[in-house]
DNA sequence: CACTGGAAGAATGTGCACATTCTCTGGAAT
DNA sequence: ATTCCAGAGAATGTGCACATTCTTCCAGTG
């Protein structure tokens, strides 16, 4: 009999972590904004994959928080409110202080360092007005604070944080502002250089109720987003005919 | 109206979320030892589902790294190095420190109350020599500390560390002490009353540092252990009459 | 005109069959 | 005797078909 359709040409031109990254970004940077529904079969369609394999992948976002999953009902970009969007900052504000306290006595000058160069990084975007590169920057300078600790279980957990703190800028962040300032950032470097514990973590948590405070109060649009259109930089391997956008 | 009897007669003997449940209580209280092979069709026959159903519980508890999954050779219980646990207990050490700062301004008597009450408990379980209740509520004095903080994020996070952390308990701790000693809870409970948050910081870490010494140094027997046995307690809607073990 | 009931269509959930990969055993060659 | 290889059996991965549930829309009634 023959076969259904030889498969066998090539290995698997999307694996499912590609379509897991490709989602996840998708919907922290904003691509898909809140409340966009994830139907099954046109993520099948779009990826050119079938629908068990983006189901899998649905499922395992949904466990990782990234996206909201209602049983029958789908999945859908998550659309917090502004009182889940203040727990995720007081929580990541909360467990940056700890981090602080354990860096400091172990701070030496390859940390400082790195951390110098990327305060740099930022001051140069900043001037640019990139402001797509100062977001990512600022938020990179987080990450270099806990991976500085050298514990691979503290680092996973604040990126996961930050990583989901990143979805909900897109809706409530004016666009107009930059995430973090870059001098809040320095003057933290700066008294992690002292080795001030006490003064580091007040400016952190200062720093991070700026950020809260920026919070625009109204969610915004929730408006739904085309698929296709978010994902059409991936990957459409699948000579796809032309589809007419309803 | 006729109401729905399909679900009525052939209720789900087993809902996906209780078997999650089992198997992950199974793994984290230590019924199932390090190593063991988690196989899908003998779970399926054993909680007399679908090996579907299993399937997507078993990549899930992977999600959650409660579980090691490896493409193609299934899922076992993790076996974790000792460095691996030290840097659980580090991150939870860490991340204790942020909690307990967050904790001192926001001090009530309710929560006072709360404490005194769980160290009363803490001290009657060591006094009866009930080790079961005594890991249980060592365990649950932390997650005590960070509820109190009224964040639902940070709650979530801290008891996952901790899930992760029981795991190991069973492989690397000496059965005979007991995990927390409870002075050391109560020396913490009398910082936090005092507002004095450097005490309390440092008591915290000092306690994390003593259970992480007396964790054994050798792993101990990697040994499978039986499975029909660990989820007896779970799940049998079966009808299946007797099957003996090869 | 508003509201309820229900049927049709669509989307999600599940079991099954088959494909692929891995493991284990037995035998032959060095 | 040890090592390597091949084949059988078992376990995991995947696509498909069907069952169940939800949404939507429309007809009928008060």
């Amino acid at each position: 009999m023959p076969t259904r359709q030889s498969r066998a040409t090539k290995a698997d031109p999307q694996t499912d972590a590609a379509i897991h990254a490709a989602i996840a970004r998708a919907v922290m940077d904003g691509s898909l904004r809140a409340g966009t529904k994830l139907a099954e079969h046109r993520l099948a369609e779009i990826f050119g994959v079938s629908r068990e394999r983006i189901r899998k992948v649905l499922h395992r976002l949904g466990a990782e928080r990234r996206i909201e999953i209602i049983p029958n009902r789908g999945a859908r970009v998550p659309q917090p409110t502004l009182t889940e969007i203040r727990e995720i900052y007081e929580a990541h504000r909360v467990l940056e202080a700890g981090v602080l306290m354990a860096l400091v006595p172990r701070l030496d000058e390859a940390i400082l360092a790195r951390l110098d160069a990327h305060l740099a990084e930022e001051r140069a975007a900043a001037e640019r007005g990139d402001r797509s590169a100062s977001v990512r920057l600022s938020g990179a300078f987080h990450l270099l604070l806990v991976d500085a600790v050298g514990n691979a279980e503290l680092s996973r957990i604040l990126r996961d944080l930050l990583s989901r703190s990143s979805v909900m800028v897109s809706v409530y962040e004016p666009a107009s502002q930059s995430i973090c300032a870059v001098d809040e950032h320095g003057v933290i470097v700066d008294a992690l250089r002292a080795r001030d514990v006490a003064h580091a973590v007040a400016l952190s948590a200062h720093h991070f109720q700026h950020v809260e405070q920026r919070l625009r109060l109204d969610p915004g649009p929730a408006a739904a987003t085309d698929l296709e259109a978010a994902f059409r930089p991936y990957a459409p391997p699948k000579p796809t005919r032309a589809r007419r956008a309803r």
